[in-house]
DNA sequence: CGGCATCCTTATAGATACTG
DNA sequence: CAGTATCTATAAGGATGCCG
């Protein structure tokens, strides 16, 4: 086996294709992931909490984003050993960095919601 | 044929499912288009160009992003009635308007890479 | 409560070949 | 040069049910 196909997608995966804003999109790429951790800007949030604030994303696509981000190290997951079971979900601080590129998107997009309204 | 199926996904494409993030995240969600759109900020570019710049998508996928970012007027299509044919992408003002988003995420991209090049 | 495993349908992305 | 068309493979996403 050698570079026989899936040329281009390899090479993105592997790091950088020459663009650092790439490498933003490789974290935080997935469709919910930045509405996820904008609402993780103003704390910690449990699981069913996430999901009630997202309501256009199943619980599964939830997990799935939430594992995502923690193996990038941008969320940590604290399970409580309690009954009921008990998880919260909280920003690392290299999560917490991504603080202006998540309220710049919040900004633009109530602009954008603005012009909407007013069209 | 009804609301049989895809009930989450048609409430986001209505519009806002309650959270200016996602309203960007329509415009700006497609995986490459922040990054067109960040090297449109520097200026018009033709289409091979945009290819060259982005050798990880297909000139198809680009030109599929290129046509919905047009069509939510992100940017202008400029065709040169000419042979051999000259098409170039510039920003409009509201794709403009984009760019502390897509810097900000070009920033954090490279805070990443040192991070990554230093672990 | 907070998942995870499974199954299944649909959407998406790639390769390739062709056109004005 | 700047796409378009088609065809196919893959993966994303939804529904459901079970488990700690």
């Amino acid at each position: 086996m050698d570079d026989t196909v899936t040329t281009r997608r390899d090479r993105r995966k592997a790091g950088r294709t020459g663009c650092a804003v790439e490498a933003t999109l490789s974290v935080i790429g997935g469709v919910w992931k930045p509405v996820l951790l904008f609402h993780l800007l103003e704390g910690k949030l449990r699981f069913n909490a996430l999901c009630r604030l997202t309501p256009s994303a199943t619980p599964r696509m939830i997990t799935l984003q939430l594992r995502e981000l923690e193996a990038d190290g941008i969320i940590n997951r604290i399970v409580y050993p309690e009954v009921p079971p008990k998880v919260e979900y909280e920003l690392t601080e290299l999560g917490r960095s991504l603080a202006p590129v998540l309220l710049s998107m919040r900004d633009w997009g109530q602009r954008l919601q603005m012009l909407e309204s007013a069209a």
